[in-house]
DNA sequence: CTGAAAGCGCTAACAA
DNA sequence: TTGTTAGCGCTTTCAG
């Protein structure tokens, strides 16, 4: 580069590093000169050098991109500024594509892999257990000697109906997703724990459908509705104060109502705006950026499973006020 | 590598690459031999000799995902079988993140630039139109001179509108979102051209409560309400659909309404699910794929706004049959 | 304090 | 048909 403008590159390349030892004026005169003629260090040269691209790939077979797409903000966040650029691949349930994709950023020499998902009981469909280079985990299911990243959603569960609890209902029911998703059982216990003997538990999809339906079956069958509602996902709780509101209940006047997820867009959307636990996927994809760059630094990380604190965020569906 | 295996580092490279001339059996001695050591070429090395990196950055706003997730599916579905990946870079409107992940792109020696937001009409925080490589702008304004792709709005509009002049409605209405956006006026102004004298719209938010608010202003004014309504966007459709089901007006029977954008969360949600159009963002991000990878590889591309077409998407809130 | 030279992993001339 | 050599843009010994 510049070293046509005075200097050797050895003594560029030091001087533009902070490097070596040099009088502060011929320092400053290069990365004058650097600045001036919009220089920028080729990164391909540099990490073929010192081995490592500064680059981290997220696989995720969230197509949707409702739960990655946080994970994704947090990663970026977490990563830019220490220079880490990253490469985001959708593969959909597809081994073979996940391979392709795989491949093209080992080829790239990426620094690491985090693997992220739609379901944390679920794997994706690629062994990345012998991969060259560092991964962890993040909202996906990972192998046992993995560094995993999850949101507590024991916690979370409990922070809410404890809350529903707090606004003076009585009874709570709790209206979830189908039985063979994990987190549907963590979300089910912590919910049972907290309300004990009277537990009541409906599985059924993760749609606003369903919420209308499971209404429809409390409120005509013979025994006393409940007053409380903690629903397994935010678009389950929709469909319950939609259908709420349709039989002339109020909320949260007659009922308080609890969701999951914080789906902005059917939370906010919701009348009135849902209550609901926020599993802080933002802060997650922090963690796991953070992670993979440390064992990429050949930091050692203890594996096992890390769980996040999940943050109810109070709207209206629940009356009450403000957090605590 | 596996120079060891027999032959120079030469011949490898060239065994592998398919090019030069050599004894068939030479070369698939070598391949066998990179393959059972799972031998990867350095794409760093490689890029750095040929000054390709087979890496492009994706640049947007859109921090939802709500276009971008779909454009950014379409890029990486055209260029991954040519082994080119993806740096997502997700930049809130902070021009000073844009420059931080445009500088680690640049440093990265990406191959080109898409740039993509969350509105047709605003340009990012960044001005790329000084960049060393190639940029194509998707679903976000560009530099006159630049390669634009935007979906057909108006096409799609028209048909939408149309399919409701199709299904017998006699007096269709238009209620769309805030008037600074320039897609409003471009639906608009199709509208219009369909309707002719007796258009009538509607500005307001792009939210469900608009929705309901503008039934109520229809239906408790002294007119004649209408029976077809083309909605700005699927949240104003859906907050129609549901606000005059509260009035016990049904859709499709009474009135048939249509959304735009078939974001499927509330397209599909709604009661009955949505008639809406589809922007064949995925479409749109593959074209845009193919045109940076061209330019890249230094074909010529004719300058322009290239509108891509919409596409009705037929569900049950029109009542009519399935498209033709 | 600074420059010359070697080398990262690969491909492309050029020889053999 | 195959091997040798140079060099991509940078960092890093090792001399000066």
């Amino acid at each position: 580069m510049a070293a046509a403008a005075g200097v050797s590159v050895a003594t560029a390349s030091r001087a533009l590093n902070d490097t070596g030892r040099m009088t502060d004026e011929t320092r400053e005169r290069v990365k004058q000169v650097a600045a001036e003629l919009g220089f920028r260090p080729n990164a391909m040269a540099r990490g073929l050098l010192s081995k490592r691209s500064f680059t981290i790939g997220l696989l995720t077979n969230d197509t949707y991109g409702r739960f990655t797409l946080p994970v994704m903000a947090g990663i970026s966040e977490a990563l830019v500024d220490r220079g880490v650029s990253v490469f985001l691949c959708a593969i959909e349930d597809d081994a073979t594509l996940a391979k392709v994709h795989v491949d093209a950023m080992l080829d790239k020499q990426v620094d690491g892999i985090i693997a992220s998902g739609k379901r944390v009981d679920r794997r994706l469909p690629v062994d990345l257990s012998k991969a060259p280079v560092p991964v962890v985990y993040a909202f996906t299911d990972g192998p046992d000697d993995s560094v995993t990243f999850v949101s507590d959603d024991a916690q979370g569960s409990r922070e809410a109906v404890e809350w529903l609890a707090g606004c003076g209902r009585k009874r709570i029911v709790h209206i979830t997703g189908p039985e063979s998703f994990a987190s549907v059982h963590v979300r089910a216990e912590a919910y049972r724990a907290v309300v004990g003997e009277q537990a009541e538990i409906y599985y059924g999809k993760w749609t606003e459908a369903w919420g209308h339906e499971a209404v429809a079956r409390l409120w005509d069958g013979a025994a006393i509705p409940p007053d409380g509602i903690f629903c397994g996902n935010d678009q389950i709780a929709r469909g319950v104060v939609d259908a709420l509101r349709e039989r002339g209940v109020t909320v949260p006047g007659d009922v308080s109502v609890v969701g999951f997820d914080n789906w902005e867009i059917v939370a906010a959307a919701t009348r009135p705006p849902l209550t609901t636990v926020d599993m802080n996927l933002r802060a997650l994809g922090r963690e796991a950026g953070l992670t993979v760059l440390a064992l990429a630094e050949g930091e050692r990380v203890e594996p096992g499973i890390r769980r996040l604190p999940c943050q109810l965020v109070v709207r209206q569906s629940c009356g009450g006020s403000a957090p605590t």
